[in-house]
DNA sequence: CAGTGGTCTAGACCACCTT
DNA sequence: AGGTGGTCTAGACCACTGG
């Protein structure tokens, strides 16, 4: 069951896979992804067992609105902009097109449980999302790419920082002016690691945290 | 070679494994490594490639020291304090102890090229690191942690927050006060993911970021 | 030293992409 | 339809833990 006590022994390798009639590379399989998930550790020689409590998963790519649910919040949008302007040189590099052209910039307010959490400003190649600005952009982007455009964001890298809010983004989120921010600049690739859209958001500090956990990689 | 185009398909993994004696199951697994770290990807039913470059890996727990190598920074340290206080409430959280029981903390300025990059307070059970506090503390704890006591940190929760810097924080980093720095908390765990450190590290906005690849995880 | 997880082999079938 | 990566089987040996 999900609530056995922490370092419990799970019943070894070799006992799993005889029991449930499969092989043990299988059960390797399935202990690999529950150990990443943080739920079981394993000690060689010793064996596999319960891990305790985390408060942080290994971090996952994830929408605004599937993080807010996580975080028990209750996610909206208010829709600020939304139009096709020149890329410009710093959106042409992280997107990897020429900087003359033409990409569809989205700009959204995000509120958890009806007040602001994050700014939000999204960039695609125009060519990637035709007619994207009459659609309805209220909900997830992510779910609107994958089902009208086919395209499917697999990956992302993230640049996480922390900033002084100016005026104007300091009245949109509702905090004094010269409050600091989280500042995280992510470029979406899909399949190919080819970039498909290049966000930056800017999180209230007194709202947001991210949680993670790292791993030592073995030399 | 490292070096070459992205996208080149490399050989299938019958191939490699034919070319050089081994089994598809180990070519997997040494491509599993080389996904994970960003090298290539895969498509299944097409092939796999070489990936574009990137601007970040996938994030490892590594040591200050390390991280600014990294970053082509020479790291240095400055001892503020280092002695046995009662762990309080908040550090007997993370660490996993009582409220009242002894731990040992370690306040260091840590520089790059010279300059201050963050504040370092380090808490360690007291039982577990006898003496610490007359050891050598301007380099590695890591090191010192696994060299002289066994103690070995194996993967680590981190809590990343944008935060106002106050006077005294702000002096020793030598920004200006109401700057605002990156927090990270970090509790650091052993190959039982049993707490075993609590650190609190506070960097400096202008000079550090965090970087990192996320993946989809497939439902 | 017995038993555990870690690695490897040789082979099979499936899911998917491409032509 | 043919070839790719994804998953699985059944068995072997190695590296390490712990009494």
């Amino acid at each position: 069951m999900a609530g056995s006590a922490p370092h419990t022994p799970l019943p070894t390798e070799r006992e799993i896979s005889a029991r449930h009639g499969v092989s043990r590379n299988t059960v390797r399989q399935a202990l690999n992804a529950l150990e990443a998930a943080g739920t079981v550790y394993r000690v060689q020689g010793a064996g596999t067992f319960v891990a305790p409590p985390v408060v942080s998963k290994s971090l996952a790519l994830t929408s605004f609105s599937e993080d807010m649910r996580e975080r028990d919040l209750e996610p909206a949008s208010r829709l600020l902009a939304a139009r096709t302007v020149r890329a410009g040189r710093r959106i042409a590099e992280r997107l990897g097109v020429e900087p003359d052209a033409d990409v569809v910039r989205v700009s959204r307010l995000r509120l958890a449980d009806g007040s602001p959490m994050c700014l939000e400003n999204v960039h695609l190649p125009a060519e990637l999302v035709p007619r994207l600005t009459e659609e309805d952009l209220s909900g997830s982007l992510y779910e609107l790419l994958g089902e009208r455009y086919g395209v499917r964001i697999r990956s992302a890298e993230q640049i996480v920082r922390a900033v002084d809010l100016d005026e104007t983004e300091s009245a949109l989120l509702g905090v004094p002016v010269g409050s600091s921010g989280l500042r995280v600049e992510r470029v979406g690739l899909d399949r190919r690691d080819t970039p498909v859209e290049a966000t930056t958001t800017l999180y209230r500090a007194d709202r947001y945290d991210i949680r993670f956990t790292v791993r030592r990689t073995r030399s």
